[in-house]
DNA sequence: GAGATTGTCTACCACTTGGTAAGTGAAGCG
DNA sequence: CGCTTCACTTACCAAGTGGTAGACAATCTC
C-alpha cells in the first residue's frame, strides 16, 4: 500500500547525524563525534544512497527493506534503527535528493551567463543528470505519483528553486527577451518537456529512438531549439 | 517485485471472449454465446475496468489482487480464472487501454480540420482524457516505468498511432507549414509536454497551481500557445 | 576500570502477497 | 435425462512484507 499514515510534524527526529549537523565542532553539550558515531553516519549514508537508487528506479513499493539491506550487506533492522519506518526512510531520501538537485542546479547556474544561457545551462544540467544520476529525476516522478505526504515534502524542499525560476522568467519577460505569459505555466510546460525527454526512455524506444549517447546529444539540441522557439521573443536573440 | 518472467508469445490465450470475437454469429464450431458466457464476459469486463483504474492511478505494485477482488465483490480466484496471473492481467489491461486511447484519438481526429487544427484537436483530446479518464494516461506512464515486457506491449499497440503522427508531422514540414526538424524528436517533445502538463498534478501544486477546471482551461490555452510557437513555421498561420 | 550508551544482529511476529488444489452448482449438450 | 463443461468458490500455502523485542559487543563517560 502507499504510505498513508505518516507523522506530519516532529521534523528530523531520527537518531544520528542531522541533529548537530552544520556545526563541525559541536563543542560541549554532546561530543558525539567519535569513530563510532562517524562509522554510523557512514552506514546511514550508504543506506540513503542505496534507498535513493532503488526508490528512484525500481519504485517505492517495489523496494523491500530486506532487499535493500541485502545489497548493503547489513540487516533490515539496522535500516530501521536509523529510520524508524519505511515511510521515514522515504522522507530522508527525499531530503537528500532535494539537496542534491538544488546543489546541482546552483552549481550549473553559478557558471552560466545571463538570459537564454541560463536556460541552456539548466537543460544541459538536467540531461547530464538524466544520464549520470537517473535515480534523482526518477525519484521526483515516483514521489509525485505517490501523492500526499511525500509529494508535499518534495514541493517544500524544492520551493526555493521553483521561486527562483519564476522570478527569472518574470524578469526576462519584463525585459522583453521572452514572450509574455504566466511564468508558472511556462515553468510547468518547460519542466514537463525537459524531464520527459530526458527520462522517458521507453517512450523514446517506442518511436524508434535508441537512447545512445550520440542520440542524447541530438535530442538535447533539438529540445533546446524547441524551447527556444517556444519561449524567446521573436526579435530578441541573435 | 516488477513483472519479469512473462511469457512473450501465445497471444490471447485467456479463456473467455476474444477467441471468437469479431464474428457475431459464430456459426458452428462452438456456439459459446449463451447467457452464461455473456455474464462471464461481463465479469471480465468489470475486472478489466477496475484493474485499469487501479493500475493507472495507484500503480501496478500497489494494487493487490485481493483488494481488486474485494472492491468488485468477487474472490481473487475469479480474477485468476479469467487471467492466469497478475502479469497476464496487466497485459489485458494494457490492450484495453491501448484500444481506448486509439479510439479516442481516432474520433478526435476524424472531426478535426487540416493542419494545425489537428494538433489543437489532439491536445484538447488529451486534456479531456486527463480530466475524465486519468487512469488511461496514468497507465501509460506507469507501464513505461515498469519497463521491458509490459512497455513493449504498449509500444506495439500504439505503433500505428505513432506512425500516423510522424507521417503527419513530416507532411506538414514538407508543406512548409512547420519548422523542419526530426519528426520523431518533435513528437517526443510534444508528447512529454502535453502528457506532463495534463497529468502531473502534484508538480502543478508545487508551483502553486490548484488543478481546478478553470485553471485547466488556462493551462491548455497556454500550452497550445507554447506548442504553436515551437512548431509552426513563422509565416504559415493567420 | 565500572557502568552507561550506542550501533548492529538474531529471533520472531502478524499480516499480506501471488498462486494452487479441489470442489460446487448450474447451464449446455447428446 | 445423464454427463460434461464452465464460471466461480472455499480452503490452503509458501514466500515475502514492515515492524518489535531483546541480546551483545564495541565504544564512550566518569
Amino acid at each position: 500500500m502507499a504510505p498513508n499514515a505518516r507523522r506530519e510534524s516532529s521534523e528530523q527526529d531520527r537518531s544520528p547525524g542531522r541533529a548537530a549537523a552544520g556545526a563541525r565542532t559541536t563543542g560541549r553539550a554532546r561530543a558525539a563525534t567519535g569513530t563510532r558515531a562517524l562509522k554510523a553516519r557512514e552506514t546511514d549514508d550508504r543506506i540513503l544512497s542505496a534507498a535513493l537508487q532503488s526508490f528512484g528506479t525500481r519504485g517505492y513499493d517495489a523496494t523491500s527493506l530486506d532487499a535493500l539491506a541485502g545489497e548493503l550487506g547489513i540487516t533490515k533492522q539496522t535500516i530501521l534503527y536509523h529510520h524508524p519506518s519505511k515511510a521515514a526512510l522515504l522522507d530522508a531520501v527525499i531530503d537528500r535528493a532535494s539537496a542534491d538537485l538544488t546543489a546541482t542546479f546552483d552549481q550549473a547556474l553559478s557558471v552560466a551567463g545571463p538570459g537564454w544561457d541560463r536556460i541552456d545551462a539548466l537543460v544541459r544540467s538536467v540531461f547530464r543528470m538524466a544520464l549520470r544520476r537517473p535515480e534523482l529525476l526518477g525519484l521526483v516522478r515516483e514521489v509525485s505519483r505517490l501523492g500526499a505526504p511525500a509529494s508535499t515534502r518534495v514541493a517544500e524542499n524544492l520551493e526555493p528553486l521553483v521561486a527562483r525560476a519564476q522570478r527569472f522568467l518574470a524578469a526576462e519577460m519584463d525585459a522583453g527577451r521572452m514572450r509574455r505569459s504566466d511564468p508558472a505555466l511556462v515553468l510547468v510546460s518547460a519542466y514537463s518537456t525537459v524531464v520527459g525527454v530526458a527520462t522517458e526512455v521507453e517512450v523514446l524506444r517506442a518511436v524508434g529512438i535508441e537512447p545512445t549517447l550520440r542520440s542524447t546529444v541530438t535530442r538535447r539540441r533539438e529540445l533546446l531549439a524547441f524551447l527556444h522557439s517556444a519561449l524567446v521573443a521573436p526579435d530578441a536573440t541573435p
